[in-house]
DNA sequence: TGATATTTGTAGCCTAGGCTACATTTTTCG
DNA sequence: CGAAAAATGTAGCCTAGGCTACAAATATCA
């Protein structure tokens, strides 16, 4: 049947959105341990691979493979019984990812989401929120 | 060394948190088919495998995998050389991304995002969006 | 009609990110 | 000190979601 085609020749642009997204996902969970990482050496003084494991709700073996990717990504180190510490790049990212998640949680709370909700919400979009959109949320919290 | 623990025993708050971003991430490639695939039958009459590649992106072999998977789920049927279609199901969930796809988007673009930014950025958003917040949204919306 | 082009399907490979089970090392404490 | 507990590390398995290469079926058109 194939009915003549209308408007769909090449349609680089949905999927170029489409692939921006995979690939934010694909750095998202980096992302998370960089700025759990942050926390736990912030808050306790180091971080260890077993509650970097409970606090992400994972094996210890899985917290173990993904410290790997990240000594592989140069952004953590670690010294055996330790626990694990960041690099340069690795506090750059942290940095940067936890100021996010802060603007991310602000605004949803910001517009009458509920706290709990907020958290949980933040801690996925974080990943997909552009420099343009971060910018909006900033100014916007600003101009209230 | 290990420092006397201060506050950290179980710590299911934050592990919930990041189960609940894993799991909607899990959901989020059917979503996304789902909704495309809808979005083809409206505009074009049928959704092709190719097609449906094209504007995700992907190779063909991976968008016929994936609609294998909607198969499986119940949420799509196929005919050979006739194109994919959707279950009662599967227009439910199709109905239900589409809204909430258009909400953020719309969210985003009133904050001040630039139109193409905030399809991009919606895209990962989208499935990250809890009913509390997608209401707050539309709230925001409504109200200024 | 029959050759060619397109579409669809299959096979096999890869990585990320989960898991359990087991092994090893280090800490803790009686 | 030495045994038990805890932490860390390793091995092997699984699924999702990518890919390329090849095979088969269908459509198109000269
Ligand atoms: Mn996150
Ligand atoms: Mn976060
Ligand atoms: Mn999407
Ligand atoms: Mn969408």
């Amino acid at each position: 049947m194939r009915v003549p085609p209308t408007t769909l020749p090449a349609e680089p642009t949905h999927a170029r959105r489409f692939g921006k997204a995979r690939t934010a996902q694909a750095s998202a969970v980096l992302e998370d341990y960089a700025e759990l990482i942050a926390d736990l050496l912030a808050s306790e003084g180091e971080a260890r691979p077993t509650d970097i494991a409970r606090r992400l709700g994972v094996s210890h073996a899985t917290a173990i493979k993904a410290i790997s990717r990240l000594k592989r990504e140069g952004l953590a180190t670690a010294r055996p019984y330790r626990g694990v510490f960041l690099t340069e790049a690795g506090e750059r990212l942290a940095a940067r990812v936890r100021e996010r998640h802060r603007l991310v949680v602000d605004l949803l709370v910001a517009l009458g989401v509920p706290a709990e909700a907020a958290e949980q919400d933040a801690e996925g979009i974080e990943h997909h929120v552009s420099d343009a959109t971060l910018a909006a949320f900033s100014r916007f919290l600003k101009a209230r």
